[in-house]
RNA sequence: GGGUCCGUGGCGCAGCCUGGAUAGCGCGAAAGCCUUCUAAGCUUUAGGUCCGGGGUUCGAAUCCCCGCGGAUCCGCCA
């Protein structure tokens, strides 16, 4: 669409006071495709020309011939240009089938690094720790596909107090993952009744950093055991990570160390009446009563944030072109502290991506008081849901076990996807297990209905005349697929997966309303030769839009 | 008290960056469409003070200001 928008502006631009790029920023598209495909307004001009906006669109409709452009009409005070079916089909049909899973990219041979999910290592993940996974394993297959070479990274938080806690409270024995939730909230609860369990944390966590085997080796254990359970149920979901970093790796090789005396040699780090450590950092103008950063404990042990400046450097040292984590709203802040931290030490901060908590109708989730919906529940509910609605259609498909997976994780992904991460949502089982209307298996289906007209005809597409396609219908579908390459673009721009979410399913609508509207296997030759083309355009499109958000396009369902 | 994000039909959302013509989409509701490429689909209808109030502008859901409501943060949790 740029090319035509390109062409239209560089033909007002001769015809009017204005430059090239000033009526690129001023193009419009029409509100209904039957007043045109791309506007002008003439306000602007009113004033300069003293005539009326209506009669400078007339003025300038009966000037203007633009290429591809088969007809410029006025309507009111809006210069409409109606684009020549045939040009879009050719300009756009073409380059998809060329560029395959490539269209849409931006092809960077650049660098990036993404951190997401990075859970406390203490129990089953929920949706609210799912959300962070799911967005940050589509961030990374947003910049994968843009061509940048991406390295995926867990954070693992080993060395903090509720490891401590949990650790403690596992003691000697030998628990699976699935018990960790309940010792968890069983240790929690424990420490809101009794002080000294929190004592005991504290005094574990000292021993620890003071280099004590067998309680490292113990803190060892719980965390493996967390971490590999969570990674499993993620796994299962399709995300994957390059590289797990502990946090403790900073705090055994020294790092946190050497950077506290950094930070001291900036003169801002002052000892406060409870000996703790505190970093100035009132030159930042972050919006807080007092302006300062805490990095070590009274008795000396550090504090999570130098070995996230530890982990903050380390990331600087691969020379990412991209640097971006994943965080929750909850440390907008904190993610503002840790950059004006770094700077003092003359290191780039990552870019934060922020999302907000999914709420539950009772209210905000916690694992510590059991009130969530754990992942692994909700998976097993939708992979459940699809293998009964798939064995109401379809009983005859062999893989019905792969497929309600491919289905029931697609549900959940769509669902949390296409919502923007700044909006706060409110779980509902019934909405996040649609598999009808605005979701993942209705994209999925879409996909696999070409597939099936494709296994009728024979997979090659073959070669036709494009002129042909101009029913409202595949013009329609036309300037989705066309917009597709916009939306990754965007999205790429502003790390919002969303908008890839909704063009995805506007191509699959579209491209719905064309299958009830045009046949395509059909006596006409011609015909079916240019709606092949144009499917198979729609096909390669779906299978990308759906493997940025991390879902399947299965050929069946 | 201060900062940030969110507020769009009964419900869930897009549009806001970069202001433009009757504010889109999905669910739910009502009615229709399977002897033709998978009905997880399609078509039609009903349903909206775009949280409220000011301002800027020829024009505001969109930009600015002031309120209201929700989320979140503001020193030893990560």
């Amino acid at each position: 669409m740029d090319k035509f928008k390109d062409a239209i502006a560089k033909a007002l631009a001769k015809q009017t006071s204005l430059k090239q790029d000033q009526v690129l920023g001023m193009l419009t598209i029409p509100p209904d495709p039957n007043l045109g495909d791309v506007a002008f307004p003439c306000f602007a001009l009113s004033k300069e020309l003293k005539k009326s906006p209506p009669d400078i669109a007339k003025d300038l409709a009966s000037k203007i011939t633009v290429e591809g452009i088969q007809e410029v009409k006025s309507t009111g005070p809006y210069l409409n240009f109606f684009i020549d079916p045939a040009a879009i089909a050719n300009a756009i049909i073409p380059r998809i089938l060329k560029e395959k899973d490539h269209y849409g990219s931006i092809m960077s041979k650049k660098k990036a690094l993404i951190e997401h999910t990075s859970i406390n290592p203490n129990a089953s993940p929920h949706l609210g720790r799912a959300r962070n996974a799911i967005l940050g394993d589509a961030v990374a297959r947003l910049l994968k596909f843009h061509g940048y070479n991406t390295e995926v990274h867990y954070y693992v938080n080993d060395v903090g107090k509720q490891i401590a806690l949990l650790t403690n409270e596992v003691g000697d024995s030998t628990p699976e993952f699935s018990d960790m939730l309940e010792i968890y909230q069983r240790a929690s609860k424990k420490m809101e009744e009794d002080e000294k369990v929190e004592q005991a944390a504290l005094e574990t966590l000292n021993k620890l950093e003071n280099g004590d085997e067998e309680i490292r080796k113990k803190f060892h254990n719980v965390v493996q055991i967390c971490v590999k359970g969570q990674a499993a149920i993620l796994f299962e979901m399709g995300i994957k990570y390059d590289h797990f970093q502990p946090e403790s790796e900073f705090l055994f090789d020294g790092s946190t160390d050497k950077i506290l005396k950094k930070l001291e040699k900036t003169g801002k780090v002052f000892t406060d009446e409870d000996n703790r450590k505190v970093l100035d950092q009132s030159d930042y103008n972050l919006a807080m009563k007092e302006p300062v950063l805490v990095l070590t404990r009274g008795d000396g042990t550090s504090l999570y944030i130098l070995r996230d400046l530890a982990y903050g450097i380390l990331k600087n040292k691969r020379k990412n072109d991209l640097n971006v984590m994943i965080l929750g709203e909850d440390h907008k802040l904190y993610a503002k502290q840790f950059a004006a931290a770094l700077d003092m030490l003359n290191e780039q901060a990552p870019t934060p991506i922020h999302y907000s908590f999914v709420l539950l109708d009772e209210g905000k989730m916690s694992t510590r008081k059991g009130t969530v919906i754990l992942l692994e529940d909700f998976m097993q509910e939708a992979r459940e849901k699809a293998e009964a609605e798939i064995k109401k259609r379809n009983p005859d498909l062999d893989n019905i076990h792969e497929l309600s997976r491919s289905i029931g994780y697609g549900a959940i992904k769509f669902s949390i996807l296409k919502v923007s991460a700044e909006k706060n949502v409110t779980f509902n089982w019934e909405n996040a297990l649609s598999f009808e209307g605005e979701t993942g298996p209705y994209i999925q289906y879409s996909h696999a209905r070409i597939h099936s007209i494709f296994r009728k005809h024979g997979e090659e597409a073959g070669t036709g005349n494009l002129d042909l396609l101009k029913h409202d219908a595949e013009i329609a579908l036309l300037k989705s697929l066309a917009s597709f390459a916009d939306a990754t673009t965007h999205a790429l721009k502003t790390y919002h997966p969303h908008i890839i979410a909704h063009s995805v399913f506007d191509v699959a609508s579209k491209f719905n309303e064309f299958y009830h509207a045009c046949p395509v296997l059909q006596d006409d030759e011609k015909l079916q030769a240019a709606r092949l083309q144009l499917l198979e355009a729609t096909r390669i499109v779906l299978k990308t839009g759906l493997e940025l958000l991390g879902i399947q396009a299965p050929e069946r369902m």
